[in-house]
DNA sequence: TCTGGGGTCCTAGGACCC
DNA sequence: TCTGGGGTCCTAGGACCC
């Protein structure tokens, strides 16, 4: 069955929200990120300030180079956007009830079936843009299309206040001058093995040899943007997902050395990690310390324990205990952090156990040292030691 | 004028199990 | 006559996305 997908994301979302609240900051450069004479980065700006060069993820240091002295610079209101983000969200949700939120201030809605309530998409597109303005006073860019890669691809091709919508055997043109940077997946890391073979546009993608890009890329991500150069992908929209995992890292000012203030961070990280934990009712099994040394080398430890907790002071003296098996002590640290993950296990289902794996064919006959293995496989002692972990098997 | 923070997913090697 | 071949779990690192 053919879906329409609507993707739809806000405008310089953490900027707009600062100059909607801030009138005499509109039509001003801003940029919300660290602040100009500290360590950091641009987390977005407004468009003002993107006519300077200014992007996202660029040194503060720099982006205050480029910008004039009226330049706004304000620290992030990670709470505020949030609330603003679930207003977005609620209100989409009157359009369909198939909205799944995909960032901050991102979303995919499943818009099928729509048509004969509202009319074509480019309609239904527009509404929802009406209904964001009114409701939050923002925005956005939504893109329109068969599946989810088309929509996101689409609500890009037009930003700011953008509106576009891709039918289903526009999709080939649409994409095929695109270049390989719009790929899902190629970043600036994997941008230039793509260059390296020639590969500049989408169209150059489908007409690649499949078992090249295999082997230059791995073979998910090569089939993944195979995938994509043919504009398939996904048109299911999946309002809940769970989430994985849930960390607080922190930059310090001037790199740390001093044990006591590694140790405070630690506490501090624990507490934000478990307070939301607790809040959601997650208990961990898998904690990860993470450590940015003073030359940026990042290293991170993680430790399975033996039961799942939520116990803030569990998360730090296990943090604190990797740090110091680390044998980090006394290096400069730039950034300290812990995670936590690994909710509660699984347990294996029917299927996992009675599931039957397929055997050899026929005509392959089985070696007779493997026939001994297969033999010797089923019998242990009372102590769950069998032939291998005996040491038949010589170590390697 | 250096390089945030919170996430997700993938890879790869060794241990372990059957 | 060099050392089975599946699988999962655990750990570390890394790319990518917003
Ligand atoms: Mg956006
Ligand atoms: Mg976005």
């Amino acid at each position: 069955m053919l879906r329409w997908i609507m993707h739809i994301d806000l405008d310089a979302f953490f900027a707009s929200i600062e100059q909607r609240d801030h009138p005499e900051w509109q039509g001003r450069p801003l940029v919300v990120g660290a602040a100009p004479s500290q360590r950091g980065v641009v987390a977005t700006c407004s468009y003002e300030a993107r006519r300077y060069g200014v992007r996202s993820a660029m040194p503060i240091s720099q982006a205050s180079q480029r910008l004039p002295d009226d330049a706004v610079y304000v620290r992030p209101r990670m709470a505020h956007y949030a609330a603003v983000s679930k207003q977005i969200m609620a209100a989409l949700e009157t359009i369909s009830p198939v909205v799944e939120q995909a960032s901050v201030d991102e979303a995919y809605l499943d818009v099928s079936g729509l048509e004969r309530l509202i009319g074509p998409p480019g309609t239904i597109g527009r509404q929802a843009k009406r209904l964001i303005k009114h409701t939050v006073g923002l925005t956005a860019s939504v893109g329109i299309g068969p599946n989810r890669l088309i929509a996101k691809l689409a609500s890009e091709y037009r930003k700011p206040d953008g509106l576009m919508a891709v039918h289903p055997n526009e999709v080939q043109a649409f994409l095929d001058p695109m270049p390989i940077s719009a790929l899902r997946g190629i970043g600036p890391r994997t941008a230039p093995t793509l260059r390296q073979m020639g590969l500049e546009r989408m169209v150059d993608i489908r007409q690649a040899d499949p078992a090249l890009l295999e082997k230059r890329l791995g073979l998910r991500l090569a089939r993944a943007i195979i995938s994509q150069a043919y504009g398939r992908g996904s048109d299911q929209v999946q309002p809940h997902s769970v989430r994985q995992s849930i960390s607080k890292a922190t930059t310090f000012e001037q790199d740390i050395v001093d044990p006591v203030r590694l140790r405070e961070t630690l506490l501090w990280a624990a507490q934000e990690v478990g307070r939301p934990a607790r809040r959601e009712g997650l208990q961990g099994t898998t904690i990860t310390l993470k450590i940015r040394l003073g030359n940026f080398k990042t290293l991170t430890r993680q430790r399975k324990l033996p039961a799942p907790t939520a116990d803030d002071t569990v998360f730090y003296r296990q943090a604190w205990a990797l740090y110091q098996e680390s044998a980090l002590a006394g290096k400069p640290v730039r950034l300290l952090g812990l995670g936590l993950s690994g909710w509660q296990h699984n347990a294996p289902s029917q299927g996992d156990l009675f599931d039957e794996r397929p055997g050899p064919p026929e005509h392959v006959q089985t070696p007779r040292r493997v026939r001994l293995f297969q033999a010797l496989d089923g019998i242990s002692n009372k102590f769950g030691q069998n032939a291998i972990t005996l040491g038949l098997r010589r170590k390697r």
